[in-house]
DNA sequence: TTTATTTTTTGACAATTGTCAAAGAGTATT
DNA sequence: AATACTCTTTGACAATTGTCAAAAAATAAA
């Protein structure tokens, strides 16, 4: 989901009382938000830059999630379940990050119940994102994947590469390449 | 995420204030609770039996979720949105259903807010499920998903169709039986 | 039980995708 | 510009998965 749209769904004044509580923070490139083994509670709004999720597989990287201006990133396999995460997060360009403490967050709910219904209508949303993405994988072939990420996240072809958007389509990068030879 | 654990997440008093809102209905195999095409506002819990989502393409049913008993299920791609579902909703066993309009629930919640917080907590496992499911996908093989399946669901191998659980799992029946054959 | 219907398996073959090694192209560094 | 380094493409071949048709097995209906 992107939070440029967050005025769409959290009333701005409510909005900009929650993120008056963040501070913003620039990281370079290749910069790592978080690191597989450790838990994570923070989530992370990207402001400006690109970040990614990976996870290590038989010594291959697997890119689980990209997110962009706007968009919301965290190592969901942890920031919920308090568990260790498998999962490392990484800058792919200089960004500069919006981080929240999921704790804190939880906190802020705590005192100002109100704040429970915005966070509803954000988990709303990102639920329906990975309903559609498990589609993808069910209904759609490589070929059909990668054209679908072409129309509906243009932006990423020319600011991430191609390996790491080969396996967050499910192919290799060898794939990737001769699916974009024949179009 | 199973409603056996509801007591887990919402209070007993809470939930059974909800629960007596409703009322349980039953239905033979093959019913549908939900037809595609058409705004679906409910969301389904099986108190007894299996129901499957499904989606029609090209001729072929492919299988989106399957849920038994404790489980939620429901046109996830109109409940939300309120856009024409494309999945029809359908009972593989004579069920038990617990039937919740999700716009009652909404009001339900804008006039006892402290429901946000549990509505928020079951929308973060099924969010937590979702990423799950796609985790598999980027991962696994289609035998090691059905060695997956067989672990967390074995359950569902006796009461539903190798055919369903092959288009859950991605893949046709005719890979499914031979997976099967060389365990 | 017998017949009909549905579900599952199997075979032969095709299409898709993966693997490994190497070459080519693009960027950054000196 | 020359070198090193990273990213992308290509080729040859293997493994996985899909397609279509038919048989076998299981289940339901008469």
């Amino acid at each position: 989901m992107n939070f440029n749209n967050l005025s769409g769904i959290v009333p701005l004044d409510l909005a900009s009382e929650i993120l008056s509580l963040l501070e913003k923070q620039k990281f370079p490139k290749n910069h790592l938000l978080h690191k597989q083994g450790t838990i994570c509670n923070h989530i992370y709004l990207v402001e400006k830059g690109i970040v990614r999720t990976f996870f290590y597989k038989e010594g291959k990287d697997i890119t689980v999630h990209i997110a962009s201006e706007g968009e919301l990133i965290t190592a969901i396999d942890s920031v919920i379940s308090l568990k260790k995460s498998r999962y490392t997060v990484e800058l792919l360009e200089d960004s500069e990050i919006l981080a929240i403490s999921y704790i804190e967050l939880q906190s802020l709910m705590e005192k100002h119940p109100h704040y429970e219904k915005y966070m509803r209508l954000i988990l709303e949303q990102l639920y329906t994102e990975g309903a559609d993405r498990i589609e993808e994988f069910l209904f759609y072939s490589a070929k059909e994947r990668y054209d679908n990420l072409i129309k509906t996240r243009p932006h990423l072809l020319n600011r991430v590469n191609l390996g790491h958007i080969a396996s967050y389509l499910g192919i290799t990068q060898e794939t990737l390449s001769r699916i974009r030879k024949h179009p």
